[in-house]
DNA sequence: TATCATTATGTTATACTATAACAATTATAA
DNA sequence: TTATAATTGTTATAGTATAACATAATGATA
């Protein structure tokens, strides 16, 4: 691969992230946060733990479902409950609540967003805003991310050649990655 | 500009297509149907006229509608109907009605989808099976259609350093073009 | 530390986009 | 003409996302 490129796979699938990997990146998230002067809430980084816990691209009514998962699971961890209480407690957690979060971290470059397939995952270098562009594998579902000179180059095309002002990029490709083949 | 580029600007806004054009658009596409051995049905062929008739990207539901409107229209122009038989009439148009077409456009390669905002353009040069880039213009909404080297760069990017072989493309920049400045 | 303003989250409802499943119809070929 | 396949109709529902307003938590200021 020449080394002008960068490409980050996502660690879906076998190679996602470790335990380790996982507290290192919040603690990195934690760090940028407080750096940047914004709001890294308990729910925030929740959210945030759930996309670089799951093996794949996650999408929001999936971290609905599981943000409900892990408050029922953490209150029941710390506290007795009577099976009363447990009913009463659901604390349905809503759609506004997972996107909310959601837009935080895209607009923070935590996490990237998969139009084409409605999912989320984190981005592999967070860093100030950055155009990516996504290799995903419609059969084991991983996804490489990026940041290439190609891809800088449809950019400076767009803005030098054709005069227009990118403010945000979609650029997924789909098929099969070369392990899949 | 570069010669090596091929920017096609669909025809939006102030500029979309004459009478004339879609004549001959609806007519080229007609041929195209013969050719390939596909069937180029009375709906289909009303859908690709709303989506060349459309001075934006348009959605589904938005055909729909107009689909509705069309085929009442129709109808009382070529017949006399009394009131009572025009409010049985509607005919609903449901949405797999119109998602089929679409999904047939695409696969003709008359029509190009853009995900990022859910809505259909016309393919500006139908032809065999081919990646392009659209600049959306997020004030206007004009869609510009590139199928320039930058683009042909990125999926030889793919294909050859990354060993990613491409099945789909979704690549849409969108920003501010060079009128909306 | 009490109060206020701001930001974040909860809550309810609903909009928007798309597909599944099966029935009826229309076109094509034997 | 009849059988076959392709298209369209129809009903229901899945999936994704946001609006609008209420409540709660946070941070700054007096």
């Amino acid at each position: 691969m020449p080394s002008s490129v960068s490409v980050c796979e996502h660690p879906h699938d076998a190679q996602h992230f470790s335990s380790a990997d996982i507290v290192e990146r919040l603690a990195a998230a934690t760090e940028h946060c407080r750096v940047r002067g914004v709001r890294f809430t308990q729910l925030r980084k929740q959210i945030y733990e759930l996309v670089l816990q799951a093996k794949k691209p996650v999408g929001a009514y999936d971290l609905m479902t599981q943000l409900q998962q892990m408050r029922l699971t953490e209150i029941s961890d710390t506290t007795e409950l009577t099976d009363r209480q447990k009913g009463q407690l659901p604390k349905n957690v809503a759609p506004p609540t997972v996107y909310r979060s959601l837009e935080f971290l895209l607009s923070e470059g935590l996490i990237h967003q998969l139009t084409s397939i409605n999912a989320y995952v984190p981005c592999c270098h967070p860093r100030a805003e950055h155009t990516a562009a996504f290799l995903i594998c419609d059969i084991c579902l991983r996804v490489q991310e990026c940041s290439s000179l190609p891809v800088q180059e449809m950019m400076s095309f767009a803005e030098q050649d054709v005069g227009f002002t990118v403010t945000h990029s979609v650029i997924e490709l789909r098929g099969r990655c070369q392990t899949c083949h």
